[in-house]
This record gives C-alpha cells, structure tokens and sequence, in this order.
DNA sequence: AACAAAATTAAACAACTGTTTAATTTAAAC
DNA sequence: GTTTAAATTAAACAGTTGTTTAATTTTGTT
C-alpha cells in the first residue's frame, strides 16, 4: 500500500517537504530536547499533517536519525585541509579551536541534539556517522600535535586524546548553561552572547590549550 | 487536610520514604533521563503507590528540585573549607580540581541529570538552588586565584569564570562520550574507566588549568 | 478523459502521562 | 478505647502522546 522505503540507508534524498519538516524537526528537537517536542508541535509548525511524519520517515525516532544524516553530511572533510595547510603547528590549533567553534556554532540545533539524545544511555539510537567523525577530528589533531613535537615546539607527554574534550567540554559547558554565563557576564542580548563566544571564549580555549602544550612546569 | 508544606526552601529533612523514593528518582532519572521517567516506574521500584510522590513532593518537577537540594547540599561547605587552608595557591588549584571530580564522580547520578535536564531550554523548571551552588563554586575559584595573582604566581588576564567550564567541560564531555573513549583508549572494564578519570583525566585538568594560570605567552 | 499511484487529510486508536479524589488503614496522643 | 492526624491506597481524571486507519484529494501517466 504505503510503500515508503524507511531504511535509504546509502543514499537518502530528501524532497522540499521532507526538507521542511527536518527544519523545523530542528529547531523544535534542539530548543525543547527531543521528548519534550511532540510530532504535533512540529507538524503545526511545519503546516502539514500528524500523519505525514509517519508516512515520510516511519516514525519520530526514525526522523531524527534522518536528521542526523542530513546535517552531518558533508562535516567530514572540512579539518582535514587545515593541517595540510602551510602554517607553524601552534597557528594551526589557533585555527583548528576557531574551526572548530564556528562550526559547531554555526549548526547549533544538531550539535545540541547530539549532545543531548545520544549521549544519556539512549542506546536506541546508534549513529556510526559520529564515531567516523569524532575519529577523524582526533586524527587531524594528532597530525598537528606530532608535527609541532617535532619540531621541537609542544612538549611530549601530552595525552593527545583529551585534548578535544577540552575544547569542546569547555564550549559545550558554556552553552549549556547558556542562561547562568548570560547573567553573570552581563550578556543579556543574544549578539553580546554571540559575539562573546566568537572573541573572549574562543581565546581563552585557544590560550588554555597553547598554554597546556607549550608550558614546562 | 494534607497540609504539607512543599516549599521547606531553609531547612529540608527528608523522612525514610522521602529518601527512598529520592534514591529511586536518582537511579531512573540519571537512567532514562528526567522525559523518560515516569513516576509510575519511580513508585514501581520504589514499591510504593503513585500518589505518595505527589503527596510528599507536590509534583514531579519538584520531586527533582528536592533531589538536586537533597544531594548538592554538603559540595558548598567543602570548598568553601578548602580555600581557607593553608596551602600555596597552586596547590589549592590541584585539590579543587581533585574535589571537584572526586565529587561528581562519586555522585554521577544527579551530576549527569543536572548536566542534561538544566541545560536545555528547560525554562519551566528552574532551580535556585543550582544558581546558587555555582555562584558559591564561582566564590571559592575567586579566592583562591585572586590569591595567587596577588602573590605574584598567576598571571591577571585570566577570566575567572571561563575556569570552570573548562574544568567541568572537560570532565563531562570525557564521560558523555564514555562509550567512545573506552574504545579510543582500551578501557573496556568499568575499573580501568574509573582509574582513568581518578588519574589520567583528574592530572590531565591539573596540568590544563595550571598551565594556563601560570604560563606567559 | 480515465486510471493508478502518491500525497494529504480528519478522525480514531490505544497507551501513557502527571495529578487528584475520596476512602481506608496506620500511628500517635490523650 | 476513643479521637485526631498522617500515611497509604485504588480508582478516576483529564490530557497528551505516537501511530494507524480509511477516506479523499492531488498528481502523473497513458
């Protein structure tokens, strides 16, 4: 009957509406977290009907792993330029903490949603996506760490692999408490906020991170 | 007729069914996540009957508000005590940072509903208490690096308030992707996690935050 | 124009949600 | 033992949830 094809799990191409309700699915799913958002509230947002959702994607966990593929896409390839990049190894963090924040800024609502629904013991839902993704960040780290090792700029006994947290624990944290940094910053308008995440929080995870890598105790 | 008074904000003590029923709130909360809990399954394992929650506690949000106040209640004292000693500023820093984990990770449960259920556009449930905790923690970091600048040892263009975000943003990112990390550095068995983050993570925080007082670029 | 497939709809469904009710049992005080 | 308040219960309540049904409209193909 309703012969909808649910696992394209190769190649899914998603038509104008499918794309509309990922959007909104978006948006709701990363301002309200993903059980606190009904399949009504994003219907009602997105104009279409309850049961347009099941039809299209099979159901709501099923739409937010569509989601999940539709953003994460093309995310892979991005860092793997930067350390081929003719730059000294202590820039290319510089660089590496600012890509790193821009991006993950600029695609806030899935980021928040990872963060969020895979992250608890939500061992439904399972995205390989994000361990290729994560593998490869550490690996284009790694190369620039190496490099600067060698040349005798970074010290050696760093633990390469906790790095990363600490750039994105520290930002992440700072997002998710989002209303308590607002108050006690004095950063009421969202462009102060904004902008102080592009300047002062940006620094000071670069300069923690050239500090912890250059400094000899 | 059941005139309890809910909102015991000063002085809260909790009977042995109260805490039971906070015991079990905790486990399933921390589990499944607040959404994901009913206080059906809370009243299931905690062997008693649905109303009580609402008896004793008013309602499920301020079930977990009494939970938050139930367990955060002594993390206050502990630092406040630990900025007062007679340690060299540097050193204060080693132990806070200890504390800090030592604390979150002997309490992961509430620690780990904290992180989620606060962090998200959750407006209706706001808590005070949380307010004020990371106000007291903001407090006591405050001391102790004023401290040191004013002997001279840490550097003065430190914003004080990106200090914890790094120490807890390290460490939660560290245990939200636990899965991939005990794949990433082979730490298959619980134990082998758990060391870890006692010495591997807790050293590796140390050696960040000190790094970054210190260090003159 | 006729037909079939796809898209869209309103309504029903069944299960679950947090909370409240009113009745009953338990405990404490006198 | 009686009285009074607290504790506990089963049941009902009123609402929401994700999903499915079956009917209707739209679209594309011949």
């Amino acid at each position: 009957m309703f012969n909808i094809i649910f696992n394209m799990t190769s190649e899914e191409t998603f038509n104008d509406k499918q794309i509309q309700i990922l959007q909104v699915a978006e948006t709701l799913f990363a301002e309200n977290g993903f059980d606190r958002t009904s399949i009504r509230s994003i219907s009602k947002e997105a104009k279409i009907n309850v049961a347009m959702i099941s039809y299209y994607f099979g159901s709501k966990e099923k739409l937010l792993e569509s989601l999940v593929s539709y953003r994460t896409k093309d995310l892979k390839f991005q860092l793997e330029n930067l350390s081929a990049e003719n730059l000294e190894p202590i820039d290319k963090i510089d660089k590496l903490i600012e890509l790193y924040i821009n991006r993950i800024n600029c695609n806030k609502g899935i980021y928040r949603i990872l963060h969020f629904e895979f992250a608890v013991g939500n061992n439904d839902i399972k995205i390989e996506v994000l361990d290729e993704l994560r593998k490869g960040n550490l690996k284009s780290l790694t190369a620039i760490i190496k490099e600067g090792q060698n040349k005798g700029v970074f010290r050696k006994d760093i633990i390469i692999e906790l790095i990363s947290p600490t750039i994105l624990g520290t930002f992440f944290h700072f997002n998710m408490n989002k209303s308590f940094f607002q108050n006690l910053l004095h950063l009421n308008k969202e462009e102060q906020f904004e902008s102080y995440i592009k300047t002062s929080l940006t620094k000071h995870i670069q300069q923690t991170i050239k500090a912890l890598l250059i400094y000899e105790s």
